[in-house]
DNA sequence: ACATTGACCTGAGAGC
DNA sequence: TGCTCTCAGGTCAATG
């Protein structure tokens, strides 16, 4: 799932259900989703502690400590964050988990296991090591940056889009949903594109990922307009009707109209 | 510098 | 019902 969107609705339930607990212990089920550190280093260095806020950059979560470090989430393509009681179901595929003094659980899971999780001292460094773009939201990542970011480049605009060093954020469903609202082909190149549509492309960005926020990331919430909401369902173009298409690009599955998207 | 491919993992759903 | 095959919203490394 996570893109952008998914991780700032997990952030949002982070930040109202898991803070402010002191966590009595951690469980490791699987290492291998811990990154940069040890089994025994992570639970020892998260006993005691409690998460104070929940940030996020691009598809990466930051739960800040009380001693201002940071645990890191990644959620690859299948990961998401529940708090639960021991009375209610626990979820499948539980990675790891905090358990708080007041008996609640905080588990991170993740059926195929592409997410990760660490440790951090601090967001900045962290985003400079992972060489990650500007959050595509970011109130700081103006339209002059991110046409700078994407002229002189080559190759498809979807890959760009993609490019965590690009931008952070963005993955194969909004980048799809972006090319859509903006009628161009999923494999248009970078070279063809004018200063101008560059500029209408930033704009749609801001606002699709703004309105999958609204929607809390759910395809069915969103508007009949967007391609999105299409996808799973009755595939078929919202504007024109034609059947949705298929095709691969950049080794992901691409859906397009063939009708609107047709340059 | 970029595209392509395969690898990493696991399970849901389709098709037989 | 049970088996096999295909596919999945991410990223990385190797290769062309």
């Amino acid at each position: 799932m996570p893109e952008l969107p998914d991780v700032e609705k997990f952030r949002l339930y982070l930040q109202s259900t898991a803070l402010h607990q002191q966590i009595r212990t951690t469980s490791i089920v699987d290492a291998a989703v811990l990154k940069g550190i040890g089994e025994s280093h992570f639970s020892e260095s998260l006993r005691g502690r409690t998460f104070e806020k929940a940030h996020r950059h691009g598809k990466f979560c930051f739960l800040r400590q009380d001693d201002q470090r940071f645990v890191f989430l990644h959620f690859g393509m299948t990961g998401f964050v529940k708090y639960y009681t021991k009375e209610m179901t626990a979820p499948e595929h539980i990675r790891l988990s905090f358990e708080f003094t007041n008996d609640y659980t905080l588990a991170y899971n993740c059926q195929r296991k592409f997410g990760q999780v660490g440790i951090t001292n601090d967001i900045e460094g962290f985003i400079d090591s992972e060489e990650l773009g500007p959050d595509a939201l970011d109130g700081e990542f103006g339209e002059d940056e991110f046409i700078q970011r994407l002229q002189g480049r080559r190759g498809m605009l979807k890959t760009a889009l993609m490019n965590q060093q690009v931008i952070a954020g963005i993955g194969n469903i909004y980048s799809d949903e972006i090319l859509f609202q903006q009628r161009l082909h999923p494999k248009i190149s970078l070279g063809q594109l004018k200063k101008t549509t560059l500029q209408r492309i930033y704009t749609t960005m801001r606002e699709v990922l703004t309105k999958a926020i609204h929607a809390e990331a759910d395809p069915a919430k969103m508007a009949p307009s967007m391609l999105t909401h299409h996808r799973y369902g009755d595939g078929k173009c919202p504007s024109c009707k034609a059947d949705i298409e298929k095709i691969e690009v950049a080794g992901r599955r691409s859906c397009y109209c063939p009708s609107c998207q047709d340059n």
